[in-house]
DNA sequence: GTAACTGCAAACACTTTGCGAAGCA
DNA sequence: TGCTTCGCAAAGTGTTTGCAGTTAC
């Protein structure tokens, strides 16, 4: 990740303009439609390279392949995903994070970072079909 | 998950006196301490169906394996993971959830169960390591 | 020129599945 | 007996890696 790369100009230019949380998948599929030649490893290894660079955020989720989410300036949220479809949400807290933060690091020694709050729940659709 | 079996029995008792997020292959390990006969995919299949049933959280991990979690009727906790190394803690919350779930359910309709709540951040070690 | 990056194919880690045998009701 | 679960081995899915060629600086 120090030299230029054109693909990996093009990767993050797809990842920023995605509002979706698309999967490394999908990432790939739409790089591929601009530039044919490109590979999944190619992908797969910039993601990781971004991820720990801090530019993107990498969302585990089971029974189903990672998401990517591109860390903007913009308003703080965190993401909120059904653990029965896998569907994901951007939410914005208009609540106070520092109680949480506190109650928590004191308890666990773990910091709470603001754009990294994944909670899980049950969406509408699959409560109403609860299955 | 009709029937009674004593592989699930097994598998229902490790979890649950178990209370550091194993992975499958911990409970396969220890499940096989107790019946050498187990196979792994007894395990896999049994995990599913408990978490189907609502008896086990799972927890997805990026670059790792799920963890698992038995639902205990004990105080109400959420878990965070540090995003670096992925050790993960309970928290016992003191906060008023209901500020939170009612704010994300305005804007997403996903609703949190408390019992899902899994949040992220970085520990201690990891943070002083800073690598 | 040399270090970083690429595409390809093969390997890898984790999990699921098809099948015939065994167990439960 | 009939449906459920099992163990085994093979397949599936998502991701990483080794290598030889290419690109950036």
């Amino acid at each position: 990740m120090e030299n230029y790369s054109k693909q990996r100009e093009e990767i993050i230019a797809i990842v920023k303009e995605l509002y979706n949380h698309p999967t490394a998948e999908e990432i790939y599929v739409l790089t591929k439609q601009k530039d044919p030649s490109v590979s999944r490893s190619t992908v797969y290894r910039n993601l990781n390279g971004l991820v720990k660079k801090g530019m993107l955020q990498q969302i585990a989720v089971s029974n189903g392949p990672d998401r990517y989410d591109y860390k903007e300036n913009r308003q703080k949220h965190g993401h909120i995903i059904c653990k029965q479809c896998g569907k994901m949400y951007d939410f914005h807290y208009n609540f106070d994070l520092e109680e949480i933060k506190t109650s928590v690091y004191e308890e666990t020694r773990v910091e709470i970072l603001d754009d990294e709050m994944l909670i899980k729940g049950i969406c509408q659709v699959c409560k109403e079909n609860k299955n």
